[in-house]
DNA sequence: TGGGGTCTTGCATACGTATTCAAGCTATGT
DNA sequence: ACATAGCTTGAATACGTATGCAAGACCCCA
């Protein structure tokens, strides 16, 4: 390390930025540690801009830059959000970790991202994760218990559910209003004349598929339909072309089917089409997400579209509120989705129908 | 602060982690800090079970966490691993960095993840990163100017390139061999009959883009055929699907198109789909990476694959390996990919046919 | 019984920056 | 010319952990 240190003062104009501090630039330029610090402290106060032209040569030439740990050692904030992601590969999740990504470095926040593995429950990570003193934590696709959601936000670390709701805990959470989008299913299906409905559901333990269902059974009960079917999923490709084919055993095929998720739904699809069967003119489907694939012109996925755009922008001012003042009580926004008209669902094309029931 | 803390010692049994430190530890266990620290010290050396029960009692009534933060201080090691990608939507990179992840969460490395926004480059990314003294950089997904790149490198910090070469830098990567894909692709359409071929390109300066062209073409070349068509895309699927109309319109219209990936591959079956011309029996289709939705019903695209797993487990020792010894001389691996045969291609269901040339 | 070794523990310090406090300097007004 | 205020700068310290060093405790064997 001392030998290092010499080294760096015989070559000091190459780029050896390694172990360059300020202490060495203050050397340099003839100045104090403070002084160099204060150049580099943002809004750089009260230097004159003489001293400062030289503390900047001199980093330069030395190749100077500030090590981000010492200061947030110094001033006890990392500006760094924690973002825990169970699965990144389900489609919908990409675009939601560029768009966190993009709005957090906006404001210049780093993002330290953790995913769980098969053996790993959230809970797990979340003590990993606090060990970082990040300013926030966002979880996203991924189910925390809530004894965990409470203990950590206890700790004072604010913790953000995006698009997973806790019912008990203290914890803030963004969802899509997928109660409503549930109930929007069901009414946008029989509108449209459907007989014979069809659910395929998501992992069950997840708020998403249990709050997409309820909803979705809920109208159709209102409505007088009691005569529907249901198979499990597990919000992939695969499982939604089982399910679908699966669902032209029953002695009375359905005529419609709503999946939990776009993935699901395109699943089904192709697992309808393998088995001759026509999307929508034997069987419509319609899905949930609104991923970018559901407009790829083989199927031309009529779903239901989650906000992610405003989810976000959501979530990161409740991020920042909670910042802020800590101990404020939480709150859950529910961001309303609209219905996306293509052509996997008939008699659809011309708009929404009347809205029969009351 | 000094309120805080005044705060913590009445509500000892408290969750209060925040601002719970070594030293709290120490008091209530009656032990030195130092002790505390050497039993949080991974491998706990040389302390009593006596005393170690008791600070880990202490801890827990406490309920302190190391601050990772001043640990990394300490030790100067920070254990974290920089990675930065362009886009994450792009559908090949989301398992890309979930693998990442898993991988090098599983030897301990935590993940600082940036991204670039739309008016900035990935090298104006680097000097952020590089602040946060992270362990190793790893870039992918990104065009990286090689000046930036040897002045990373040169300043210690290891700097990987995923899925991108920098011809002259002092920088390591790991690569699919996009220049025998190229090649590959270019037998296979012609082992299997085809007369006139296209190419649709990706984003232009991208060496992933360049080097399956210039195989493609190269093998043409060899194998006699010069008479094939090129247009420009941009990795989208849009791209895929305007470019595949496109091609169309030429006097003689392309039997078969190679796709510089899947994406544009399937937009290209769409675009094909949406007039009329059906694949593979009027226009064959090969694209590149073979990601998930290659394989989705609608498509079944004949495809090359990246040997994804493979390529992060190199990088991931090459990143090592290059922490361990910043000095060694850089490498780039390349790893090949296989063709992975679907129903794109006609007169493929066979198996390869025989290679025709030298 | 005593000497040497091992194990355990505490003290002191380092890591690189931010920030408080006080001191020096400059300019201004009377 | 002198007092005062404002600006600029440096010295000192804190942040929370890890670790080298030394001292103490204990044990073993001769």
């Amino acid at each position: 390390m001392v030998r290092w240190r010499e080294k760096a003062n015989k070559f000091q104009l190459s780029i050896m930025n390694r172990n360059v501090t300020s202490i060495d630039v203050a050397k340099r330029a003839g100045v104090s540690q403070s002084t160099v610090s204060r150049v580099f402290s943002s809004g750089s106060p009260n230097v004159s801009s003489e001293v400062r032209e030289r503390v900047l040569q001199a980093s330069l030439e030395l190749g100077y830059r500030p090590n981000a740990i010492a200061r947030m050692m110094s001033t006890r904030q990392t500006n760094i959000v924690g973002i825990l992601m169970a699965t990144i590969t389900s489609p919908f999740y990409p675009y939601v970790l560029e768009k966190f990504l993009k709005e957090l470095q906006a404001i210049d926040r780093q993002v330290l991202l953790f995913t769980a593995s098969e053996n790993q429950s959230v809970d797990d990570l979340l003590p990993l994760a606090l060990q970082y003193q990040v300013d926030a934590l966002i979880i996203t696709s991924a189910t925390l218990s809530s004894e965990a959601a409470a203990a950590t936000s206890s700790g004072g670390t604010p913790v953000i559910l995006f698009n997973r709701v806790v019912s008990d805990a203290n914890v803030c959470s963004v969802c899509a209003d997928n109660l409503a989008g549930g109930r929007l299913a069901a009414d946008v299906l029989l509108d449209s004349g459907h007989e014979k409905l069809a659910f395929i559901a998501g992992i069950e333990n997840t708020s998403t598929s249990q709050d997409r269902e309820r909803g979705f059974a809920l109208r159709l009960h209102e409505r007088g339909m009691a005569n529907w079917v249901r198979r499990a999923g597990r919000y992939t490709y695969e499982s939604g072309y089982a399910a679908a084919q699966s669902l032209l055993d029953e002695t009375v095929p359905p005529d419609a089917i709503f999946c939990a998720n776009d993935i699901m739904a395109i699943g089904a699809i192709d697992g309808l089409r393998a088995r001759g069967v026509r999307v929508p003119d034997d069987v419509s489907v319609i899905g949930f997400d609104d991923i970018p694939m559901a407009a790829w012109g083989a199927y031309n996925l009529t779903t239901i579209s989650q906000e992610v755009d405003q989810m976000i922008q959501q979530t990161i001012s409740l991020m920042l509120e909670r910042i802020e003042s800590p101990h404020e009580p939480c709150r859950t926004e529910r961001v309303a989705g609209k219905l996306v008209i293509r052509s996997s669902v008939r008699n659809l094309t011309t708009g929404k129908s009347d809205d029969i029931a009351g």
